[in-house]
RNA sequence: GGGCGCGUAGCUCAGUGGUAGAGCACUACGCUCACAUCGUAGGGGUCGCUGGUUCGAUCCCAGCCGCGCCCACCA
């Protein structure tokens, strides 16, 4: 069936992708593949949906699996999802809550019953939305962070840690979410600006009656839990209060005056008050000096027994009016200032923060992370773009305890076991923690697990082993591991990527991959963030409905250039859609030519100079792409195959074919036999017309049927359901039984094709002297249906050879009568120079004469300037003994050339002059 | 407070120590047997500012102005 006139996305993308899934056309591990190359996927939140960093990222993975794997290399791109504990639990949780049920009421282990109702109701749905997308992993090798094999990686990894001393149990003060009732990590919280007041209160002294000392806080609820102010010792305000006391306000206890570096003379009133059991830096100080800790909030953040009666059950933000209302009403409130400050918050539920006093379990980040730093310092792994590096080394360098669990119920529960007297066993499975526990008790006894669960970047963090099947030696894991490149967004290098470097060495003993490509965050055509709230998400489903996957994919990756975000503009996939219809029209008229993939095409052995141009600029097409791919420069791989199949093959080759393919066509007599064997113009003394036609017909249906294929070959990465469609049709029409695959095989090799310099210059003339002419034209407003018989003067006899050759492609192209030598440009008429030949064009009827010399004269000031500054340049002695010689040589050229021009066009003024 | 990035055509962005580029938008014209989701031609930029290095700077360096991001326990 021929094609059909548009490129229809929506028709083809659907039976495309079920048949390259049926036939296996991702799997890894195919015979005869050549070496491993492995991407794991960052792995989307199993109750997700696909959004546009999703897109991008999945589109760079794809583009560079589809590459190598097209290049004969043992493609595996292992997909999978994460069970991301906290967002899941919060989706189910609101579901319950629309129920008016809390999990609580449920319990935990029908809670869980329903979260995994969840994942399988619409886990899929994501990675559906990935199938649309292109996306060719390998889904047969599908894994999940919850499944039971990486469950069993969790869970040895964590009792290997803790055996090796680099997981514990700490009681300290963590990130604590008061909404989410969950201890969360560093890298969980966010910290905001935000408009507050800075309160300056006076603290009654001890011995000193009426007298105060005056501390500022942005806090004053938690002055209840203050147990002591600090000064600096060499603050000479507050020397004197140094080992003195001071009342408490509303509590009235009495609380030491200690000197600690801590406190900054610059900031507020220099006396700070020490809150031990709610502030990171006042729980340091308090260990310092010894100093009680008194936790004042419950874990919903509101005021406990440990306050004044007035006070207890207060939600915090209450409790700070109180406070406020009740120092008002003592006078002790100095004055207030209105400050910007930074407050946490934490990322999933939105609510500040407490530092709150809990035990919890860390791991030893900074034990870790010292082979993980120096994998990178030697080189071992490489970041795309280098300056990330930077980035992970001073967070690598300054890494604090991870605090890895989570008071949650959705996640791989801590295989702790806690015996009566709270003895801690930490085992692989229950029946291994009672027996240790008999051991160590010497008799049966019952055991409690840890009700926690981990963090859920701690099961990520194993992804690039855990889902090739360690802790178990397979042979998956021997041949993908240590993986290859690995394609993520800078948001996650702390998260995920640092982690999984840790991990990877700790218990590979190999980095998990070589490369990490960065790749910058979507944002919308303004350059904002991309948010719900802000209602301003493009949905890149919605896209791929208006425009195709294809078209998605290639403004996806021809925006991708390095360190830089990406402003997503809808009217960049409108232009990649008219691509993708410009490619398809392009194969229909190769279609309609009957242009077939030959079995005895041997692009270095053509005979037609376009066709050798052709083959030619493929080559360099091949090369550029190739080469931009392997150095992650999307952009540029995408703008390369653009330009060439649009502006090269598109707008020339195609035309410069025509001619030769339409059989019927005038300029049949004029076709070239063979690059040296010129037929003579006209009827007389051309050789029998019939045989030779048809061998450039034939050479160059074959010519353009291959040339057709490099392309959708080389766009194929980028645009993978346009092209295996029209590669299918491509081979289904062809003779030879061995293109009968799928595109999925094979990279055109740019070394093996031949790059003909002089076919190259001589079809370089014509598209000047076409363009050139074509330029006049419509400059000089001559109708576009004038046919103009133009003469040149003064050419070479390459030229002339030349002319004699292309004569048909240039009297379609240029849209001539006819094109001849002539000793002298024909009066009135408007000349241009190309090289050593000048071409007259006999417009006279359609000019201006005056206006045509206006033309030259500012065209020849145009040049006769150039020569100027050249010559300037030249004789400058500075510029001649510093500059190479390539650059002086090019400035000579360039000055001949001008030259040349100019008095060239200098004769054709004369002319017009004496003419008029 | 520390670090990083960015300011190039109306818009979105590439790019280079040696004659400024693309897409979109815009203007004019469209005979034509792949394509109007198209063709041909064209207009449009002192490459943020100021200095420095250099024979030569949009590119390298310094400072400044503007914008954005990341990290950080400063009340």
């Amino acid at each position: 069936m021929p094609l059909s006139k548009t490129y229809t996305p929506e028709e083809i993308e659907g039976p495309h992708y079920r048949r390259w899934e049926d036939e296996g056309a991702f799997a890894a591990g195919r015979k005869n593949a050549g070496k491993p190359y492995t991407i794991v996927i960052p792995p989307p939140n199993v109750t997700g949906s696909l959004h546009m960093g999703h897109a991008l990222n999945n589109t760079l993975q794809d583009v560079l699996i589809r590459f190598e794997r097209m290049r004969g290399r043992d493609a595996l791109w292992q997909p999978g999802t994460d069970h991301a504990g906290i967002a899941t639990q919060m989706v189910v949780e609101r579901q319950l809550d629309e129920k008016g049920i809390s999990r609580h009421q449920l319990g935990r282990s029908k809670f869980l019953d329903r979260v995994w109702e969840w994942k399988a109701e619409s886990g899929g749905t994501i990675l559906n939305q990935l199938r649309r997308l292109g996306a060719s992993a390998d889904w047969s090798r599908e894994r999940f962070t919850m499944d039971e094999g990486l469950n069993k990686a969790v869970t040895k990894v964590f009792v290997d840690l803790y055996k090796q001393g680099l997981i514990y149990k700490d009681q300290r003060l963590v990130n604590w979410d008061p909404k989410l009732l969950t201890a969360i990590s560093d890298l969980e919280v966010e910290n905001r600006e935000v408009k507050g007041h800075l309160w300056h209160i006076a603290y009654p002294l001890e011995d000193a009656p009426g007298r105060h000392i005056v501390v500022a806080t942005t806090r004053p609820e938690t002055m209840l839990g203050d147990t002591a102010i600090a000064v600096h010792p060499d603050d000479e305000r507050y020397k004197a209060f140094i080992g003195k006391n001071a009342i408490l306000p509303l509590v009235g206890r009495r609380i030491p005056i200690v000197a600690d570096d801590y406190a900054d003379p610059e900031q507020g009133s220099g006396a700070v008050k020490i809150t031990p059991g709610h502030d990171f830096n006042d729980y340091e100080v308090g260990r310092r000096h010894k100093l009680e800790v008194i936790n004042i909030l419950d874990e919903k953040a509101h005021l406990n027994d440990n306050v004044p009666e007035a006070f207890r059950g207060l939600e915090r933000f209450d409790a700070r009016k109180a406070v406020l209302a009740q120092l008002e009403e003592l006078g002790l409130i100095e004055k207030i200032d209105d400050i910007t400050h930074t407050v946490p918050y934490g990322d999933r539920s939105g609510v500040v923060i407490e530092p709150w006093l809990t035990e919890q379990w860390y791991a030893d980040a900074a034990t870790l992370a010292k082979p993980a730093i120096a994998a990178v310092e030697r080189g071992e792994i490489v970041f795309v773009p280098k300056q990330w590096e930077n980035t992970y080394f001073s967070w690598m360098r300054n890494i604090q305890p991870w605090c890895i669990s989570r008071q949650l119920w959705w996640g791989h529960q801590i295989p702790a076991w806690y015996g009566p007297d709270g003895q801690v066993f930490v085992e692989t499975d229950e029946d291994a923690a009672l027996n240790a526990a008999r051991l160590h008790y010497g008799k049966e006894t019952a055991l409690e697990r840890d009700n926690d669960v981990l963090d859920t970047w701690f099961s990520s963090a194993l992804w690039p082993f855990s889902t090739l099947g360690w802790p178990e030696r397979t042979p998956e894991l021997d041949r993908y591991y240590p993986t290859d490149t690995l394609v993520t967004g800078f948001d996650i290098i702390f998260f995920w990527v640092a982690r999984m470097i840790m991990m990877g060495l700790h218990f590979m003993g190999e980095v998990p991959f070589r490369t990490v490509y960065v790749h910058a965050l979507v944002r919308d055509e303004k350059g904002a963030k991309m948010s719900k709230s802000k209602g301003n998400v493009i949905d890149p489903l919605e896209l791929m409905d208006e425009y195709g996957a294809d078209a998605l994919r290639f403004t996806l990756s021809a925006m991708a250039a390095q360190g830089r975000d990406i402003k997503l503009a809808k009217s960049r996939v409108e232009g990649y859609r008219n691509f993708a219809t410009k490619l398809w029209n392009a194969a229909r008229f190769c279609e309609m030519n009957v242009c077939l993939l030959r079995p005895d095409f041997e692009p270095g052995a053509v005979r037609l100079t376009v066709n050798k141009w052709i083959v030619g600029e493929t080559a360099r097409a091949a090369q550029a792409i190739t080469e931009a791919i392997q150095a992650y420069k999307f952009n540029e791989a995408a703008d390369a195959a653009y330009h060439f199949t649009w502006h090269t093959f598109c707008d020339w080759y195609v035309e410069f074919i025509k001619p030769i393919l339409t059989p019927a066509s005038a300029n049949a007599d004029l076709l070239p036999l063979d690059q040296g064997e010129v037929r003579p113009k006209g009827g007389e003394g051309a050789t029998a017309p019939a045989s030779g036609d048809e061998l450039a017909q034939d050479e160059t249906r074959a010519c353009a049927a291959w040339a057709l294929s490099q392309i959708l070959h080389l766009l194929h990465p980028f645009m993978p359901y346009v092209t295996e469609e029209l590669w299918d049709k491509l081979r289904n029409d062809s003779p030879i039984p061995e293109t009968q695959d799928l595109i999925v095989r094979g990279w055109p090799d740019a070394s093996s094709l031949p790059m003909d310099k002089k076919a190259a210059d001589e079809m370089n003339w014509v598209i000047r002297l076409v363009t050139d002419i074509r330029s006049v034209r419509a400059e000089m407003n001559v109708p576009v249906a004038a046919k103009l018989d133009a003469k040149l003067t003064g050419a070479s006899p390459e030229t002339e050879r030349r002319l004699i050759v292309h004569e048909g492609l240039i009297t379609r192209l240029a849209r001539l009568g006819s094109i001849d030598l002539a000793a002298e440009s024909p009066a009135g008429s408007v000349q241009l120079v190309i090289d050593e030949t000048t071409v007259a064009l006999p417009v006279a009827r359609f000019i201006d004469v005056a206006a045509e010399r206006a033309r030259l004269e500012k065209e020849i000031q145009k040049s006769q300037a150039e020569i100027k500054k050249i010559d300037a340049k030249l004789a400058n002695d500075a510029f001649v003994s510093k500059a190479p010689e390539a650059v002086i040589e090019e400035q000579r050229t360039r000055r001949a050339d001008h030259t040349q021009t100019a008095e060239k066009l200098a004769a054709a003024l004369e002319r017009l002059k004496k003419a008029g």
